[in-house]
DNA sequence: AAACATCAGTTGTATGTACAACTATATAAA
DNA sequence: TTTATATAGTTGTACATACAACTGATGTTT
């Protein structure tokens, strides 16, 4: 649905007001899309995120601030999130030996089983994507990368 | 800064997945440099999307569930986003006569003053996009709208 | 070694989001 | 007319986000 129905407005100022909308909104909608789709498997985007970040460490640790810089939205609390992922068991969290102000994660068994689900979960949403066609998914992941540059 | 920098990844599974990751980054990038921008006016950027919407009605009234339907993020609440513009004067809101169910609401004075300055910061952010050609700035647009396309 | 600065993480708090339950009014059916 | 159903908004609550203040551990200076 073009961005115009969907915000039942007739026109916007100029391409760049429209182009500014329209990825604020289209992020936003696949945000949802995904936590949606989370959601029967008890996780949020940002948790995913997570566990994902500790995958790709494994079977090293991670401590809170790897986590952070990684993570896609930095501003979420490390800390709680982590803490939520420990409840269900998906992470372990010890305090490092070398530098006890450091706090070293690793992701369990269960939370890698957990992300082959996520996985499937993810392909799934790829493929939802087959009127897109690969280059122009390589170009829009170019014109998002350019949109965030900033002139010298 | 490219995704694999900003995120500390070395790559993605395939194009569809670093544009849907672009997409949701990118997305929230641009929305929170809109809200820090915001910010000095005292407004959120959903309570500036409401201003908006009541501008484009004015002189006439809008119901809540005309600005739902509206709104970026339609899972906000537009009763709460409401009182705060109202305890800030800029807008005013009563009950619709001819359906005591429904809510009239009308941008103020002080409310389309305040529109004003809301209107500079776009501009500003407008023109922070440079980088972005005119033809680049549409052909975004246009394949946001492509990306939440649903097939038959 | 004592004092100070920095760093890694935690905690507090105001605000925002997601979603369901609720109230009051209006419309339709029996 | 009474009951049922739908509609427009409001309220409650659990959880998330933004951001600042705090705690404890480690480095650095004198």
């Amino acid at each position: 649905m073009k961005l115009e129905d969907e915000l039942k407005q007739k026109s916007f100022k100029n391409p760049y007001h429209r182009m500014m909308v329209n990825v604020m909104f289209t992020g936003n909608w696949l945000m949802k899309e995904l936590s949606c789709q989370l959601k029967p498997l008890g996780l949020s985007s940002q948790q995913n995120n997570v566990l994902g970040i500790l995958r790709g460490q494994y079977p090293n640790p991670a401590t809170l601030g790897l986590i952070q810089e990684r993570m896609m939205d930095r501003d979420s609390n490390a800390t709680r999130l982590v803490d939520k992922l420990l409840e269900k068991g998906l992470v372990t969290r010890c305090q490092c030996s070398h530098n006890r102000r450091q706090v070293d994660i690793v992701i369990t068994e269960k939370g890698l089983e957990l992300l082959k689900e996520t996985d499937k979960i993810i392909q799934g949403l790829e493929d939802r994507f087959k009127q897109i066609a690969p280059e122009e998914a390589t170009l829009i992941g170019e014109l998002m990368d350019k949109l965030r540059e900033r002139e010298a």
